[in-house]
DNA sequence: GCCGTTTTCGGCCCGACTGTTTTCAGTCG
């Protein structure tokens, strides 16, 4: 973990403390909006701490300014020491059980002394809970049910799982009567590499029964448990207990409800306040004049009874705010909404803008499929170049190529490519980066490959320093051309090399290396943070898949997705250069 | 706790649903 994960940690705890104790929710809210651009940042904290330039972090005043200097200092701060230490520290897993918030958590330490999980299942099953002021059997219940849900499902699940549910139950909802439309919103529309729930809008016609459609959707066979039902909203659980929501809105307001349930949450809360300061509201039934919004009347699950300002479309929303249509994957509470006020938000990168692939394996090494099998499937993709990029010879469990075996493939993939017409074969190879930044093959055989990826496979536990000196010896090499995933991190599963990403990106950029999104479920590596912060410096990218088969060329669009989340576009990716200037991008350092 | 083109105090995004209540608090997204 590093410094700023360790610090956003802290943040979360803390704002966690806020709740539980009561505190007024705005000083949860700062803290956890602290924690959250913690999450994201490459700023090198210990240099922002020495010159100061932590005080200009958006969210931090006085008081965390302080905690963040205690704690890169001296790896600890006394404040949150004390913060943390004043409530029992058994109460805060009691946040992860649904339908148990805060003031409830509070309530019962307060008035019935609980102050751990195990106590409170104990205090459940004995009844010692009964008779709180708030509190009826219903909530119990609920509680009870929650704390055996997170006990069975396991926190937020992989884009790719999720994915294939949702286009499902989306197809289902549309196909419901008086249904016009209707979409996924969310964190998966916002392509986020992990999910929490679903979010489903729907958009209907007059003659729709608000009720009898979200009854007709906790009665999907895909529905395990409904969660809620009502006029307009309804939440049920399916398999391995991901959460899906449905939201139904006139088909008048399917824009503005798509924008709201899409989110983010800190997108949203900034678009409101520009909202505020044009005196207009947002919400999910559309944007409104404040004069009029005010004196509308008001039913719930209903519009209000004025006509809004837009509330279509997403386009005309964004719109009517002089913003141009941001895309939901810039949707991140970060400088989109300035962007696109300006007239300055980047040119997404799209799936057709991509010409080739630069990163694929074969039958040679651990590949299931045949050199012109990959290239056909390549070709079948509309690209006009491919690079097949198998192991080197270190990866043994993967059936590395040795040096001779190398040169033979080279020859092999250089005939293919003569004889494959509409497409242009790169030999190239995949060469570990080995524990101490050395390549797996000399130069001399590097010098004999059209292309070289160079990736760490092994060692992916060394620390900040060795792991970054690692990488940047490779990047030293003239004949790296570009560095396959490189952190190695598995989302979910492995944390990955602890890299100072900033000094791998610098490294990058003064020798014209290209640094990968592997598309590759599940690594999608460089992440969407640290790929933003490598165009920022200008450095080029190289969207991969590491097909290892033919269908997985076509898992590109999970990388394309990680560098929309970025902001790039096209021209700084390498591959959407047509050939001869990838070649020349490739020979520019040797 | 944070912030400022209405600024150093007073506001901080908004609504649905549930369960507990007779008008609202808590939770969730």
């Amino acid at each position: 973990m590093s410094l700023a994960s360790d610090l956003a940690a802290l943040f979360h705890t803390a704002a966690a403390v806020f709740e539980i104790k009561g505190e007024p929710v705005f000083k949860a809210i700062a803290f956890s909006k602290i924690a959250r651009i913690l999450e994201d940042t490459t700023v090198d904290l210990r240099r922002a701490v020495e010159d100061g330039s932590i005080a200009k972090m958006e969210g931090v005043g006085k008081s965390s300014r302080k905690i963040i200097e205690d704690f890169v200092r001296t790896g600890r701060s006394p404040d949150m020491d004390e913060l943390i230490a004043s409530i029992p520290g058994g109460l805060l897993p009691l946040r992860n059980i649904p339908s148990l918030g805060p003031k409830t958590i509070g309530l019962f330490w307060k008035e019935r002394g609980i102050t751990s999980m195990g106590e409170l299942v104990a205090a459940l099953d004995a009844g010692k809970l009964d008779g709180l002021k708030g509190i009826g059997p219903k909530k119990l219940q609920s509680i009870k049910e929650g704390i055996a849900m997170i006990e069975q499902a396991g926190g937020r699940r992989g884009l790719v799982d999720v994915l294939p549910i949702a286009l499902r139950l989306v197809e289902q909802v549309r196909a419901l009567p008086g249904v016009k439309q209707a979409e996924y919103a969310g964190s998966l529309r916002r392509w986020q590499e992990t999910i929490g729930d679903v979010d489903i809008v729907a958009g209907v016609d007059n003659s729709a029964k608000g009720e009898a459609l979200t009854k007709a959707f906790t009665e999907f066979s895909i529905v395990e448990k409904v969660l809620g039902q009502g006029d307009t909203k309804a939440s049920v659980l399916v398999e391995s207990g991901l959460q899906v929501d449905l939201r139904i809105v006139p088909n008048d307001h399917f824009g503005a409800a798509l924008q709201y349930f899409t989110g983010s949450k800190e997108h949203n809360v900034k678009l409101r306040g520009l909202c505020l300061d044009q005196e207009m509201t947002l919400n999910e039934w559309g944007l409104y004049k404040l004069s009029e919004y005010d004196k509308a009347k008001k039913v719930t699950g209903k519009p209000p009874a004025v006509p809004a300002v837009a509330s279509k479309t997403e386009t005309d929303v964004y719109k009517a705010l002089g913003l141009q249509f941001i895309p939901p994957e810039l949707r991140q509470g970060k400088d989109e909404i300035e962007l696109a006020a300006n007239k300055k938000l980047p040119k997404l990168i799209e799936v057709k803008d991509l010409r080739g692939d630069l990163h694929t394996h074969t039958t040679a090494s651990d590949g299931t499929a045949s050199i012109e099998e990959m290239a056909e499937a390549a070709k079948a993709l509309g690209y006009e170049f491919l690079a097949i990029t198998d192991h080197s010879k270190s990866q043994v469990i993967a059936n590395g190529l040795s040096k001779e075996r190398l040169l033979k493939h080279v020859a092999a993939i250089r005939k293919a490519s003569d004889k494959i017409k509409g497409i242009t074969l790169l030999a190239g190879s995949e060469v570990d980066i080995l524990v101490d930044g050395r390549l797996d093959f000399e130069d001399e055989v590097l010098a004999e490959l059209d292309i070289v990826v160079a990736s760490p496979h092994a060692s992916l536990k060394q620390d900040e320093k060795t792991a970054t000196d690692r990488i940047l010896r490779a990047i030293d090499n003239r004949y790296v051309t570009l560095i396959g995933h490189p952190t190695g991190r598995l989302i979910n599963k492995r944390a990955g090399l602890p890299l100072d990403i900033n000094a791998v990106i610098a490294r990058a950029k003064q020798n014209g290396v290209a640094l990968e999104i592997n598309s590759g479920w599940p690594r999608l590596d460089l992440r969407d943070s640290h790929a933003r912060a490598a165009l920022a410096e200008g450095v080029m990218l190289s969207i991969n898949t590491d097909a290892h088969s033919i269908d997985g060329l076509g898992e590109r669009y999970l990388g394309i997705g990680v560098a929309r989340r970025a902001g790039a576009e096209a021209k700084s990716v390498i591959n959407c250069m047509s050939l001869s200037e990838l070649r020349a991008f490739i020979a520019k350092r040797r």
